[in-house]
DNA sequence: CGACCCTGTTTACGTTGTAATCTTGTTTAC
DNA sequence: GTAAACAAGATTACAACGTAAACAGGGTCG
């Protein structure tokens, strides 16, 4: 006649691990998956984690696929091609559809280019995907590359080369007169940098933020389709 | 008169800091990086460090911008493009330029895919970038979508989505018997990478490892080139 | 000489992943 | 029914990490 708390403990298993440390990156980021925050939030001691999962590398491993599990029932979920030849539009599709999944866990993009294991979400993805070409006329070849070319385009996202945070302008004398020098001696060092950067600032009202993410994303994508294309044939 | 260990200790600096870390990362890889291995190779224990760098986070940092210094100086060393509105070779020899950097530091992709900060040496070389592209008659529009559709590529790499370490086949009858059942589940399941997976194999002797990651890099660069010679006139 | 500062050292703390061991409830064997 | 085996989680412990804080030595400048 123990003071138990309150519910009968459910048993642990391995999908209430990742749900739990997939819940976890969603409140606190990547890093915040720790295996005690996991542990925590089951309620439950962090060794008590091993039992289900061989370490914290294996269990990032396994979110990933987690992750890809998700974008593949969305795949599913799409209504099936009205022109299986049109690879144009079908692929386009699916891969809008990752990256909508992808939204979601904003986490998933890094977590995915640290630990890009071959699983077997991940290549009923690519098996979709290289079908979907095939369906097109595109050689095995030439599908081959075009996996490499995409990389994590193909799952509906693309690394970012620098984060540009807005860099929450605020509106001191000193701050205005600092930028003014940035611009100038910007203008002497690189001259290309400093006409873009004008010209980006007049036409930034068209956008929200600096950089429309969902624009660029679908810009990089018809670049490449387009540069496929090309590739029909050969 | 204490027994100094050989020669007088030369002082510290930024640059000696960042420079045995960049040796630290070429011997042990990103994870080999640590302020106690770092301080080890310059003979001086780890809270030194600190007086010449704010934080872990800060060398990381600085080191990116190292790598790309390295990659501009490279850059300039090239011969002036003989004919500067051929955009597309001037920039192919850019960025296979600064790929060729980056593979002596293997770590480095990884590196500025996690500490992508918009320093000095990074702009110069977008400058740089962008002004060749200028140069071959595009718009300051397309040039910056092409930023953003370029991503790391402009800097010479691409991410891969999955390692595929060659799988180092021990030639036992049970992995055999296991890749043959591996096989047939996965010709059932996902048909088209079972035949792709064929195809490949078959034609595996022309390329020594699975995949030559230097010819994929420079099909999906032409596959991006060619999709931007469309946007020439937009 | 003494005040100062620059630079590297020492000590210490909190957080992390995980090995090893222990506890306890449940299942199985006889 | 009791003992033996097992499973799942708790405890304890430790090494490696980043870094805050206080300290020490030697140089410079008054």
């Amino acid at each position: 006649m123990v003071t138990e708390t309150q519910h009968r403990r459910r048993p642990l298993n391995r999908g209430r691990v990742q749900a739990a440390a997939v819940q976890v990156a969603d409140r606190d980021g990547l890093k915040g998956i720790t295996m005690r925050s996991v542990a925590d939030l089951l309620g439950v001691e962090a060794m008590a984690l091993y039992r289900h999962v061989s370490g914290k590398n294996d269990l990032l491993d396994s979110l990933v696929e987690v992750v890809i599990g998700e974008i593949n029932t969305a795949c599913d979920a799409l209504p099936a091609p009205e022109d299986p030849a049109d690879w144009r539009t079908n692929l386009r599709r699916r891969i809008l559809t990752a990256r909508s999944t992808l939204l979601v866990h904003r986490w998933a993009p890094a977590l995915i280019s640290t630990h890009g294991t071959m699983g077997p979400e991940l290549m009923r993805y690519f098996d979709e995907f290289g079908a979907t070409l095939a369906a097109g006329g595109f050689s095995l070849d030439t599908i081959h590359h075009a996996l490499h070319a995409f990389g994590p385009r193909a799952l509906g996202f693309a690394p970012e080369l620098f984060e540009l945070e807005a860099p929450a302008v605020t509106e001191t004398d000193l701050d205005e007169q600092a930028a003014l020098a940035d611009m100038a001696a910007l203008a002497e060092e690189m001259p290309f940098l400093a006409r873009m950067a004008q010209h980006l600032s007049h036409e930034a009202s068209t956008t929200l933020g600096w950089c429309d993410d969902q624009a660029e994303f679908e810009f990089g994508l018809d670049v490449m389709l387009d540069g496929l294309e090309k590739r029909l044939n050969s």
